[in-house]
DNA sequence: TGCAGTTCGCCTTTTCTTCCCCTATACTGG
DNA sequence: CCAGTATAGGGGAAGAAAAGGCGAACTGCA
């Protein structure tokens, strides 16, 4: 059951009112709102649309119309799919020369980052990759139980207690550094039973 | 039962109006849509789409077109295997600490950075902002045509040219700063009007 | 009792349906 | 190989049915 045109304005319409008000509108109010002259009208588009299902209400209760369930999950819905995922990737930009096109229509997304992995986020705070360019704030993409590579950056979990954002080194058999990239960080020095790894850093993801 | 090309881009159209508009579109206006002179040529489509089952309507009555539970299967499909737009934002890591888990099942995606505006994706050469922590090959998420506030950092057009990424500073009223982020390079001073602001850095995003 | 919601004709506009037309492009049996 | 047939695609126009709208009289709840 779909709605035509109309009777979509209808039922925005009166969200929109009591997501304004707190209460329901009137059959008079609807009927200014829209532009109408009579009652009888706004009664038809109520019934219809009440039939269809995108609304509820009490028989000959006056302000008893509520949206369904059904219209609010559609709404959400709109608002979400409405959010760009994909961004157009539109070429490269280097100090003094002009922008170059990029060769197609390339568009770049969150997925481009990930692969079809098992991938999560996770917001940094301090400042201990500060020279690495990870900055307390950013969003780093993790890709969990990964296979880790010496040097790679991971986020560990050191003695089942304490987390930490660092580059991994492997020194000799049984040991292993994790490095910070701050100067006023020391590295930590850790049998590698007592580090497990959470997953690898993918990206950065940074707001301003 | 498989649809052909035309039919597969009047259902196509179909649900794509019903995904803007929130009714489903008139004969006349998939005509329209379709490039279509005649509403008979749109009704032996629909007939067909439907006798295939990739849509349900009612008789007579006006846009009651919706595309099939079947269809919108095969369309979800479709989107899944292109994109993992939306990543689980699991907490925030700290050094030190254990990972403080998010207060719900929070996601972030592209779109979170982005918000309905007119956004694009520039590749940065070179390291004229590496003291703000923008590398070499960083990805930048760029609004077009913003009102850019003193010190954001812009795409800017210097003298008709050279595109540029710079913080920008107004210095009076007729003068513009262009200011790098690394101590080898030297501000730009320009009058206002050689520089045309392509837009304004609202995110980065940066891959291992 | 009064205001908000209902019901009932009656009208206009929008939208859908049908009928008959045409051109291609396959496939089928001789 | 060719006529015959079926199907996809496209067109114009007339006709019919919903959808949308109106005023007025009526009903039910607070």
């Amino acid at each position: 059951m779909v709605l035509t045109r109309r009777q979509r304005q209808v039922i925005d319409f009166i969200a929109g009112f009591l997501q304004e008000n707190g209460y329901s509108p009137s059959f008079q109010e609807i009927a200014q709102g829209l532009g109408l002259n009579s009652l009888a009208t706004v009664h038809k588009h109520v019934l219809t649309i009440e039939r269809k299902g995108f609304l509820r209400r009490r028989h000959n209760q006056s302000r008893s119309i509520e949206p369904s369930q059904r219209y609010l999950q559609e709404a959400r819905r709109g608002r979400q799919e409405r959010v760009a995922s994909e961004l157009p990737l539109l070429g490269r930009i280097a100090a003094g020369k002009p922008v170059e096109a990029a060769e197609q229509a390339e568009t770049i997304s969150l997925g481009d980052f990930v692969r079809q992995k098992d991938v999560f986020v996770l917001q940094v705070r301090g400042d201990s990759m500060i020279e690495e360019h990870i900055l307390d704030g950013d969003f780093i993409l993790v890709e969990k139980a990964a296979q880790v590579s010496n040097g790679d950056i991971v986020v560990a979990l050191v003695g089942g207690s304490e987390t930490t954002l660092k580059r991994l080194y492997r020194e000799g058999k049984n040991r292993v550094r994790l490095q910070p990239a701050n100067a006023r960080m020391k590295p930590i020095l850790v049998p590698a039973g007592e580090v497990a790894v959470q997953g690898r850093v993918l990206g950065v993801l940074r707001r301003y």
